[in-house]
RNA sequence: GGAGAGGUUCCCGAGUGGCCAAAGGGAACAGACUGUAAAUCUGUCGGCUAUGCCUUCGGAGGUUCGAAUCCUCCCCUCUCCA
């Protein structure tokens, strides 16, 4: 195990703040003198089926106190997840069905060890102890916390200043986050800044059960692909860490600038040393942002696929988008008709390329569909049924090959 | 339980009998410029081969030639009183 200086500075790369930091060197040099790792807890929804780079600001935070020889406990928040967690939201989160919430679970889990160690980890679900306790001592559970200060919460403070609605079942979230903690027994646990206060309300809830309290370590959230919001999926900015490799690089090359330094920091493997000339030279201009963003694309890539797919993502990207040349795949799809002749939007709509006629319509009307190569300015163009395979291009990235067969 | 305010298209929000598929902004999409960046500009932004028709303004009914707008009942949210 390596020293506790050593430890704090892996520990401290990206963080926001350690809370009380004086009683995290306090448990690090137990646990080297003991030999003991330290327990470090993360909690998650499965609200949403998988796991996309915003989560993985954590969960690699958390592989890196697998590294330093510390256990982590990984909460699956099946009970949870069916509260919602309000946090950095503005309104009630959907309550999931318990059949949903244990499904995404299973996906999660396979997606956790694509980045952690499986041998350093412990799962739980927190139905283990939740599902057991009865209504007398969640009233006792309760009854420890007042209004006032659950209100303090920014989101709950800023919900009902604005008048909007907080239902009750909400107000249990940090409260049963925090019971969590006692329940495994946490030393330290991650959170974005956002769940500072969950965090925060786990140590109180831990001294009430006379359990150590523990340290909190908070991560930055990750902006989303817009750099605007946070990364979410229901924003549908957010790469998900399943996501091929020609997407998720695709994906990367459209983030701002700005962003391309803190993805670096909290994406990637970078040592401190290489991120610091990054830092540098975006600053300074010395170089065109966009050639660090394809090292990111291709830094994130190797990571959730292999070196090769990098190579091939990159390739591929230069490849339709700075020599516009044709994707290596594209789609083929077979569509038969009964007439010889059809009318444009509806190929787009049989095939996907428009959800309705008024959108195909307007991609037309717009300048936004090419047809081998051509672009079709016509809105009454009627494509021949010949069986032969076309090229069909809307707008900069949608590329299929469709065959009309004549089916009478 | 009482008094008041409110629920509008993906989101915010205007609209209080016809000029409303519904202002404005955001998001999104397409085009121009580019580095599939940002910024900017232009256009589109319910559906239907459509100078018209259909569906939409919390829900269900009703008044009217005509309703998001008026009436009745119901559901939901917020504020104050108890």
């Amino acid at each position: 195990m390596l020293g506790v200086k050593e430890q704090l500075e892996v520990i401290r790369r990206g963080t926001v703040e350690i809370i009380p930091e004086e009683e995290l060197i306090i448990k690090l040099e137990v646990s080297i003198k003991e030999n003991k790792p330290l327990r470090i807890k993360m909690g998650f929804d499965p609200t949403a089926p998988d796991i996309h780079l915003g989560h993985t600001v954590g969960i690699r935070k958390l592989k890196q106190f697998q590294e330093l020889g510390h256990l982590v406990v990984l909460i699956i928040g099946d009970y949870t997840g069916m509260v919602g967690d309000p946090s950095g939201r503005s309104e009630t989160r959907p309550q999931l069905s318990y059949e949903e919430v244990r499904k995404n679970a299973e996906t999660y889990q396979k997606q956790f060890f694509k980045i952690l160690d499986k041998k350093k980890t412990e799962v739980h679900f927190n139905g283990e102890w939740f599902s057991k306790m009865s209504f007398q001592e969640i009233m006792h559970l309760a009854s420890k916390f007042t209004l006032a200060r659950i209100l303090e919460r920014d989101d709950f403070a800023e919900r009902y200043k604005e008048q909007s609605p907080i239902s009750l079942h909400e107000l249990f979230y940090p409260i049963m986050q925090g019971y969590d903690s006692v329940a495994i027994k946490a030393d330290l646990e991650i959170g974005a800044t956002e769940q500072k206060f969950n965090l925060l309300t786990a140590r109180q809830i831990q001294e009430e059960y006379r359990v150590p309290p523990q340290v909190i370590l908070t991560m930055p959230v990750l902006p989303g692909t817009d750099g605007v919001q946070r990364m979410s999926k229901s924003l549908g900015n957010y790469i998900g860490i399943d996501e091929s490799p020609e997407e998720i690089f695709g994906k990367i090359m459209s983030i701002p600038d700005e962003l391309i330094y803190p993805y670096f920091e909290l994406l990637t493997d970078i040592p401190p040393a290489e991120l610091r000339k990054i830092k540098k030279e975006l600053e300074g201009k010395e170089v065109n942002p966009m050639e660090w963003k394809k090292r990111l694309g291709s830094e994130i890539v190797k990571l959730y696929h292999s070196q090769k797919d990098a190579e091939k993502a990159q390739a591929e990207f230069e490849k339709v988008f700075s020599k516009k040349e044709l994707p290596e795949n594209i789609p083929v799809k077979e569509l038969s008709y009964s007439e010889k002749q059809v009318w444009t939007p509806y190929v787009c709509t049989a095939s996907g390329i428009a959800t309705s006629t008024s959108q195909a319509v307007r991609l037309i009307e717009q300048g936004g569909l090419y047809i081998d190569n051509e672009r079709v300015t016509d809105v009454n163009k009627k494509i021949e049924v010949d069986g032969k395979e076309h090229l069909f291009k809307a707008g900069k990235r949608t590329f299929y090959k469709i065959i009309l067969k004549y089916n009478p």
